[in-house]
DNA sequence: TATTAGCACTCGACAAATTAGAGTGCTAAC
DNA sequence: GTTAGCACTCTAATTTGTCGAGTGCTAATA
């Protein structure tokens, strides 16, 4: 079956439809409401051809249609058209990234709450990460007399922080002595670099405060290894309670079952390097509990080859275009608050 | 009118009995089910008494009586038991705080998530505090060309990390040069005591680095300033959906609201330095949002005068004897874990 | 041939009516 | 002081009826 231009008008006017009423729509209503030119009963020949291809469902018999999944995927591929978003809320954008440009920590944690603000759907934020962390400087530094603070910083300007336990904490000379050591041999080198192999040397070569050093090493291995172990933040999960289709607190819970476990999110962002938005409707997903919600995401550069995910969760009738507009709006803005920084410190 | 000893029994039974079920109770069912050896009608006439005395309330007329927060105020002032912590749970708690007792931000997340698993309520536990820290060592590190990490450790074993943005990173020498600097001035002394006026004399003293000193104590004020911006986690949010008292999703709505919004978090805490088990009954809270909720809170120690707070949230009716229990069980094992450690130190 | 008007039919949402059950308070008897 | 019994009340659940929105089909129309 063909899909013709007045097919296509009346799935835009289903799915726009639905997107803000949350409401079946019957032939009727579309004939009042949208001014297509033609009768409710053409309308229901046209919807009756849209139902058999799989674009539209009925709830239940006699009641209006609702987009299906594949109706949704359809329009969001083909018809869906690009808003920009507004001068006031790109200015928003702008200024919550300005202010939080040297707190990566801060800036991820402000993002979510932005964005879950302008589209009021939940907004999951991934810590950004490089895809080949270079070590930049390693620091130990006293805790009690027991521990140590090791800090590790990386190119991605990612900074951790990993106590250990030591016998006896030496003096802030020996540790100072001990950072140097360190860096000479790791700084710039990447974390895969760092492996069994070059600590075993290093511990061979440095007999002198071998305990020590030992344990400092096993420390950073550990560290690199965490160092996977990303940040994610969440903000607006309670707008899910808003949505009609999520008054099943059966439903909800589930939801906020997936939402409350940091690995699922990581797993739902998943860690594709593309920059374009990707959109991932119903039962595309894998995750059983998200099969009623829709996700859109993307991937930020904080640098280079450093990047983070966020993520924007909400029912299956969402308003995909404005979100698309947010996120590319967010992602635009930050590449122009970078471009500022690095032009004004080259200058 | 006198509180005798069967209308506390009556109490009793409908306190336990609405905790389990979440059902308005009756005289004839409490006749059938509690083997008190009195008829329905003298139960009838007791908790008319009892209604009278504002202990338990009729949702509605001719409906059976459910506790009132003074009722549950009674009982958990007069007549609850306390239990003991099953062994198995005992053990669960000490070990999870002993396999994250060096890395106080993973205590304090898998300690929320600990308490939320084994209560099934919310559980928010605020990172640990010191009444009055004193800076213990500070250090600069370089993250890029320009900005500068100043990490500052507390005798209450906090880490935090603070970007600065300078015109130019020194050399590692002078950052650590600085940082020395830095520690013979600032070391041993209480936050209170670092400020402006020791800053300007520094100030003075120092004016060969004096635009990065400058900028550099700008930033330690600001720290000094951000470390009562205490970090909180929440686990088991979901867990409120569960209670049948939250299915209106309008007051679970209210609830999440004032979850996602970590100041309120941390007003609800409070900062008592009161070491024993506080508990909140529904309209006793300030907060409009929480009256159908009780929260159960404690301080928790973490060394001399460090302190942290941890909350239980649930409905009005929550099992306060357990959620009791299991705060007493994690602050003990918290004083086991440490006096381990500390012994073991000094051998 | 495509479109439309008309009609019978279906189904869910909603309201009103009905019923069953649990609970109460009161009174009189024990 | 306690209890059995009874009339009464109120809610929750069920049933019934009505309305409206929607459908599919058919026959008439442009």
């Amino acid at each position: 079956m063909i899909l013709n231009e007045r097919k296509i008008k009346i799935l835009e006017a289903i799915i726009s439809d639905y997107i803000s009423t949350a409401e079946p729509i019957g032939s009727r209503t579309i004939a009042k409401k949208y001014d297509l030119g033609i009768s409710s009963a053409t309308i229901r020949n046209e919807m009756s051809d849209l139902e058999e291809m799989g674009l539209i469902v009925q709830p239940h018999a006699s009641s209006g249609r609702v987009p299906s999944d594949k109706g949704y995927r359809l329009y969001v591929d083909k018809f869906m058209r690009q808003k920009d978003l507004a001068e006031e809320q790109m200015l928003f954008l702008h200024n919550m990234i300005s202010n939080n440009i040297n707190q990566i920590d801060y800036l991820i944690q402000e993002t979510a709450k932005a964005i879950s603000m302008l589209t009021h759907y939940t907004t999951i934020v991934s810590e950004p990460q490089s895809q080949k962390t270079i070590l930049k400087h390693l620091q130990l530094i006293p805790l009690d007399e027991t521990s140590i603070v090791l800090v590790l910083v990386t190119d991605g300007k990612i900074v951790r922080n990993h106590n250990l336990q030591v016998k006896e904490t030496p003096s802030i000379d020996v540790l100072n002595k001990l950072s140097n050591i360190l860096n000479t041999y790791f700084q710039g080198h990447s974390l895969e670099e760092i492996d069994i192999a070059t600590v075993t040397k290093l511990k061979r070569e440095f007999s002198e405060h071998s305990e020590l050093l030992s344990e400092v090493l096993t420390s950073v291995v550990e560290i690199i290894q965490s160092i996977d172990n990303v940040q994610v933040f969440l903000s607006g999960t309670k707008n899910i309670l808003g949505f009609p289709e999520f008054s099943d607190v059966e439903k909800a819970k589930g939801i906020f079952q997936t939402l409350e476990e940091k690995e699922l999110l990581i797993t739902l962002l998943g860690n594709s390097s593309n920059e374009d938005v990707q959109i991932i409707i119903g039962n595309e997903n894998s995750m059983e509990q998200m099969k009623d919600c829709s996700l859109i995401k993307t991937n930020y550069k904080l640098g280079n080859q450093i990047y983070g995910s966020i993520g924007i969760i909400g029912p299956t009738r969402m308003d995909y275009s404005q979100v698309v507009s947010v996120l590319r709006g967010l992602v635009k803005n930050i590449d122009v608050v970078l471009k500022a920084l690095s032009s004004e410190n080259s200058s």
